[in-house]
DNA sequence: AGGTTAGTGACAGTCACTGACAATTGACAA
DNA sequence: TTGTCAATTGTCAGTGACTGTCACTAACCT
């Protein structure tokens, strides 16, 4: 007798295996590696059949981004909250910055942060991983482009502006993102404040000469 | 009786082998679509046995990628060759510039060159391999930053700009790709025009308004 | 010519993934 | 409460990528 109707025990129970099998998951690849961990091993582990793996993910690469998938939503939905008068790149440096305060509570929800940070780095040093994170940034960064050109009153497919906006700016978080997921010894603070410093050094970066002789 | 030692027969043999099976590969590729072209179409095109495919490319996707591949060093070597008194971004602009031309006869000698466009134009089209081939630009992009430290005198894991200049240049370069990839109608010399375009615009983009209300 | 070695084919096995169908279980009305 | 409907799940069979092993053949070397 819920004025807001709670979910049916069905769908609660649904609920419950796929964050059974997404947690599992996630545990296997981190602690075995992605390649040696069979679907079976994440199955076995939640006691559901194989088939009932794939009808909640599309693939084992999907259940290794569930989570990373959220974080790229949120992304978008903090550019499109920016005030109009930010230019293009400014959005996005604040959409970024001020997303990555609230994002942590909002992993949490789902797995422990500890378990998605360690998963982070495990897909800078997996081949398949590595390959299909880049495939979803592009296209979430696609869905920036579109934002962007919206907000500017621009038609994405006419003017190249917002992708090459949007391109410049997800090559230099693909920066940090390699050097926080390969250097053991770099909190999400620094690497924050990392972030901040090379967005910053953008613009000098593009124009200066770098030698000093 | 050759001054310079022309490879033995087995060599020849094993050349002859391998080019048959990746210009079979490819071919069915672009007809039939990658995920729908098992190995075994390819053994019995060639009419090799499947093991062999295995002894020659890593997987599937190797083979797609075969020619891209040759794209990318060619690539690192351009920006090797050029001369020092030019700023990072020029060297990475004029690499590609100069590749440009050449690259065609260097393909050419593989596999037709319509035969490598067709299979651009489908990468951008299918997930799997556009993910294979963003890793694989990644792999590419992490070489040509150490060149370009290199050639500055820095060292690539303190100093941040090699990278990000390279990163932010790949942006560029994917937005052209992406761009020929889907268009059906714009020949290689409107590509490279558009490139020069992007690339001169690119830094205007990063500091100007774009709005003009 | 005869021994060595590299390249190949044949075969068996693992694992990701899919389709089809039957069994189960929550939802909902009579 | 009970029976019906529909959603979820398990089972089974099959495809296709990829790997290890081993015997065989053909090129190479002396």
């Amino acid at each position: 007798m819920n004025t807001v109707t709670r979910p049916g025990l069905r769908e609660r129970k649904k609920q419950r295996t796929r964050d059974a099998l997404l947690r599992a998951a996630l545990e296997l690849f981190t602690t075995q590696g992605y390649e040696h961990t069979t679907v079976d091993e994440i199955t076995e582990a939640v006691d559901v059949s194989q088939r009932t793996f794939f009808r909640y993910f599309a693939g084992k690469e999907d259940a290794a981004f569930a989570v990373q998938d959220l974080a790229h939503t949120r992304f978008a939905v903090a550019v499109r909250e920016r005030p109009l008068d930010e230019t293009p790149l400014e959005a996005l440096r604040n959409a970024v910055l001020k997303d990555w305060d609230t994002i942590a509570e909002a992993v949490e929800q789902v797995v422990p942060i500890d378990l998605y940070l360690r998963m982070c780095r495990l897909t800078e040093s997996t081949p398949a991983l590595l390959a299909a994170h880049l495939r979803r940034s592009d296209e979430a960064g696609e869905e920036v482009a579109r934002i962007i050109a919206e907000r500017e009153g621009l038609d994405v497919d006419t003017d190249p502006r917002p992708r090459v906006a949007v391109a410049v700016f997800a090559g230099v978080i693909r920066v940090t993102e390699r050097r926080w997921g390969l250097s053991e010894d770099l909190g999400a603070t620094e690497t924050r404040a990392l972030t901040v410093r090379y967005l910053d050094a953008m613009g000098p970066v593009l124009a200066e000469k770098w030698r000093t002789g």
